[in-house]
Parts: structure tokens; sequence; C-alpha cells
DNA sequence: CTGAAAGCGCTTACAG
DNA sequence: CTGAAAGCGCTTACAG
């Protein structure tokens, strides 16, 4: 009886359930001033034709697309790959939707500029992931009057949510240290010119700041500038553990990847890991368990959690607005086995 | 002088530029029948009021969203992130945004299923990535009335890309066989009840192929399932390697991540690769190259770009609808050291 | 080549 | 508690 040929609309409903489409549109919101046996007529015929309502007639009428703005620079990265999934999750939970803007390029260590076309009337808010805005991107994002949050990238004047990255280091670099190493090595200070900067500094700063906290000279011939990759981190590794006499004990890697890298080297030096080097990353990558690794953990899930959770703060009825709040989760020292006292 | 509070409409636009909207509409989008005066007048009004046209009126009106919904079961896998990043590059390139739809839960193995709500109305096409679909969800999208296509996974009567996952088994157990093993192991056949199977059972069975082919015996107790992750492989290697008396020389491998958990295993025993024993594995994972690993390369960018074509040309006006076209693409072997004739 | 008007499918004051 | 009507900002025949 109730075949139709086309998908219903909100007058199907209304004539069905023999009322206004006000009503109809109340009821089914769950807004108050609808009868309790009213909405449930309602709520009955709708589900019999089908109805669901046009989210983009909802859009244009409300003014609000229940749509969040994602954008990343290198979406499949374990990092980059890692927020978005948790942030999709917990937007998903709230009845959010994440149009997903991916600004990578061709060319490495470039991205696609933000254009305000990209994003004007599609979101309610954007999510940016560790994304250094320039002067412009950020006037444009502005001028969508839609709140922001960066992950990972603090940028003045706007809310992040992300780790202490100096904190990691040192803690990373500490251990080393109380395990009784003196000649330690940093890999994963920045690239000159890096579209990625505060992460590798920071966490290079760290390192410095335990070594001379402790005593110990810090040789910036062993802290070393990296592309992050572990192919990169590895070349590196075997130039600096090729001279058996003149060689660093214990590794302080920025990242997990370039920790794998440091660790194939060491045994295409037939190195033992961590008998003769010791190895630490930070990240507890996916991959650090099968490598053993040691490495200081960084919860993604939780970022981007707390990144979801503040935007939505500023998007409730009576939102906050403290757009320059600064959320900062902890890291916490994962002790696998390459880490060990000096030989 | 062209100051303003509110963001401009196209009613502005038409004011500004003395015409009315539906030219302004007209020449915006590059429609003909207007006089290139008139549309290059229209332009540098729009452009010095800021107008962008409002996606969700655009849509409502035209009946098309320009946005594809891609749905991923494992965002944060290797695998899938490579994928939507490579879909996410070809559709900015055509004019389309991508709506992520995460079905990944808390439970290993489970899934969401999809639901009309979350599609309906808002897309123009769906791509889904390596998901079995229900017979319920097959239905659901038929009802939505756009054009779908599957990554990687088959779906009955549905358009789909992807590599033959048998055939990509065969070529490497054949690289195997040529270098004279004959004790070999194959991990990644699929888990009991997994939700994905039809890769690892078509790896499987090009794994088995190859040996019948050459007269080598399949023995069953060396064709373990896994869940496809490092760590897990590792163990199940562990166990394979532990009797120096009776052990595989070689190990093809349903995919790179298994590839590594194996490699682990045997440094773990003191075995050296390639000299001790061979591994080789599926994908060319971006860590491969750091183990060295032999593997067989799958194009994840140009599956994403063949899906999105695909997608694309059934959406065009004329738009075909060979809707269970199987779009194949090839595999490669790619040679590096851990590989070698056994021992 | 251009315009007036209907229509896309909802939400939201405003009345009652 | 419910309805009539305006409005969100476009596109699309239909006229001219």
């Amino acid at each position: 009886m109730t075949e139709r040929s086309g998908p219903s609309t909100i007058v199907d409903v209304a004539a069905a359930a023999g009322v206004s489409v006000a009503t109809v549109s109340r009821a089914l919101r769950g807004l108050d001033r609808v009868s309790p046996a009213t909405r449930e007529r309602i709520r009955k015929v709708a589900e019999e034709l089908h109805y669901v309502a046009s989210p983009t007639a909802t859009s244009l009428a409300s003014g609000q697309t229940q749509i969040i703005g994602v954008v990343v620079p290198f979406p499949s990265r374990w990092y980059f790959a890692g927020i978005v999934s948790s942030i999709g999750k917990a937007l998903r939970a709230r009845g959010y939707q994440v149009l997903l803007f991916d600004l990578e390029r061709d060319v490495f260590d470039a991205r696609l500029t933000l254009t305000r076309s990209m994003l004007w009337k599609r979101v309610d808010g954007v999510i940016s992931i560790n994304i250094p805005m320039t002067e412009d991107e950020l006037d444009l994002l502005g001028g969508l009057h839609v709140p922001i949050i960066s992950v990972g990238y603090r940028l003045p004047g706007r809310a992040s949510v992300g780790i202490d990255d100096a904190a990691a280091a040192r803690t990373a670099t500490e251990h080393i240290v109380e395990l009784g190493h003196r000649d330690i090595a940093f890999i994963g200070a920045g690239m000159a010119g890096a579209a990625l900067i505060q992460t590798p500094m920071s966490r290079a700063d760290g390192f410095r700041t335990v070594l001379r906290e402790h005593g110990i000279p810090v040789r910036e011939d062993w802290v070393l500038r990296t592309d992050w990759t572990a192919e990169h981190s590895r070349e590196l590794a075997l130039g600096l553990l090729a001279d058996p006499e003149q060689r660093p004990t214990a590794f302080v890697c920025g990242s997990d990847e370039i920790a794998f890298g440091v660790h194939m080297a060491a045994r295409e030096h037939d190195l033992r890991i961590p008998h003769d080097v010791s190895i630490i990353g930070i990240d507890d990558h996916y991959l650090a368990g099968v490598f053993a690794l040691t490495t200081v953990r960084q919860d993604l899930t939780a970022q981007g959690e707390a990144a979801v959770t503040q935007l939505l703060a500023e998007l409730a009825p009576n939102g906050t607005t403290a757009r320059d709040e600064q959320v900062v989760l902890p890291t916490e020292l994962i002790v696998r086995s390459s880490t060990a006292p000096p030989p």
C-alpha cells in the first residue's frame, strides 16, 4: 500500500499523517511542543515511507551542515591517518560527518593552499592537523565564521590540542641517560625549509636540554636532520655507526619511523640491539611492537577526541569561545627491549 | 566601497552587475547563451564581492552535491589510507569533495553497518574500499540511485577495481620456487570468520597453485592463518622456525606487514636474511624499502584513480552504465634483498 | 542573449 | 500543541 516510486519528502509524511509539515519537522527532530500521540503517529508514518530528511535542504534552511572539515597535509602517513580516524569516530558519535581535505601534492614537502571556496558554507567547523598556516589562510579561516581547532601545530591565537613535544623528547632522553649512556645521537631535527618545523625543533630542544642538565656535552654533529622517513634515517645512522672507535651507544629518535631506520642500520652493521646500541623512539607506532622498540607513546585517539570535544563545545548553543585554549595531552614511556645500559 | 558586513549572495552580485540572478548563475558556471561582455562584468563583480555560491543551495536546486562518499572499514591501515588518499586527490582534480565514512569499531574485525540516513541525498556516488557488503547493504546502496564502485572487494553485480590477488601470490611464489626453494611456508590465509576473506583466500590459492604446478607438495601445516598484523605473524613464524631440523627455507607472505613480522622472527632466531631464510611479501608497503623486502607491488594510486574514473564516467551526462565492469590492475615483482637461493 | 517565476525540501518565527 | 507562510540561495524550464 505504501509502495512509492520516488523518494518521500516531508510533504508526503505530513499528508499521510494528516498534519502540517511544520509539525512533522518538529516531531522528527524531537523538539518539544508536540503531543506524544502526534509525534508517535508521525514517527510511524515516516518509517513506513522510509522518510529521511534531505540534508541539503535541512542545511539550507537551518544554516548548519552537520559537517566538519578535516584538513590534512599527508593523509596516508601513520600520524595523520590515526588522527583522522579518531576524529571521524568522535564526530560520528555526535552526529557529524567529516569532509576530508587532502592538501598533499606530488612535490615533496609542498602542499596545496586552502581556498575560500573549498570550505565556504560547507562546514560547521574545521580541524586542521599539523598544518603551519600562512597569514592568508588564517584570514580565510577567520572569514568563514566557524570555529577552528588545530591538532599538533600551534596556530597563533587559535585553539589547539597536542602533546608537549619537548617533554616527550626529554622523557626519552632521560631514559637513555639514566641507563648510563653518554655518547648519544639524536635523529629527527627539522629539515631546512621543511613545512613542519615546530615538532622537530621542540623534540631536538628537549634532547639537548636533558643532556645539558646532566652535564653531557651536546655533539651537534650527532644531532641530525632527516626528512622523517625510515629510509633516510637509516642512511644517516649507517654513517654514524661506521666508525667502531667513535660511535654513539644510543640513539634518541624524533619518531618511531626514524627509530625503525636506525634499527635496520644497526643490524646491517651487525650490532646487537640493545646490547651494542640502544634505540628509543617517540610515538608508539603500530609497528613499534614488532621492533620491540622502547618509545614514548602519544595517544592519537585522545588527541582526536579532545579536538572534537573542543570544537563542538564552541558549536553548542551557549558555546564557549575560549578560542585560544591549548589542550596538552600526556605522553608515556613504554619500555620494550631496544634500550639497555651501554656496552 | 564594496565593504560588506555579511557574506554576499547571488542577489547581491546580480544587483551590483545590473542583471538578473539567472544570468549570474549562467555566467559564473560557464554556460553558454551569455554575452562575453556580460559574463566578464559579472565575473569582476563577483570577485569584488568575494562571492562564492552556497554549495548547499546549489545542491538543493540542482540535485547534485559534488560530493562522493568514501566508505572505509579501517581508515588508518596502510592499504586503506593509501587508497583514500589517492581517491581524494583524483576527486579533487575533478571538482568533487570526499565525505569519509569510517566503519571501524572498537571490536576487532567488526564494523558498523551502512544505514540509509548516512548517505541519503548526501552524495553523488559512493566508493567502498574492500568491504564485503551484506545483502541489506547492497539493497540500501541500490536504493540510493547513485553509482557505486568497490575497490578491492568484488561485490556481486557491481563495478570494481583491484588487483588479481591470486596472480600476485603466484608471482611471489614463482620467484621463490625459481630460486630453488622447496620448503616453503605461506602466512596470510584468512582468519576463520574474518570480515575480509576474498583477498586472503585468493592469495593462499595462488600460492598452492604454483607449488602444485611445480610438483611440490603443499604442507597445509605451513599454510597459516593470521590476523594480518605484523605482531601475530611474527609469533607464527617464531613457531615455524623453532625446529632447526625441520623448518621452511622461505616464506611467502600474504602482505608486507606479515613479512615484517616474519623478518623479525627470523632475526630473533639469529637467522640471516636471505642467507638462511628468504622472505617475500605482497604490497610494497612504504616500509618495505628499509626492510630490503622483495615484494610484489600493487599500485594504490592507480587503483584509486581507476575507481574515480569509473565512477565519474557513470556520472557524466551521457554516462555509460557498465555497472558490473571489473578493472584489474597489474602487479609487479620488486626484487630487493630478502630473497636468495636456499642454504 | 536575458529575465520573471517556480521549485528544490526543509526550518523558523509568528499566530492562534 | 499546531498550522500557514516566509525564507534559506540557488537552478531551471519557459518566455521573449
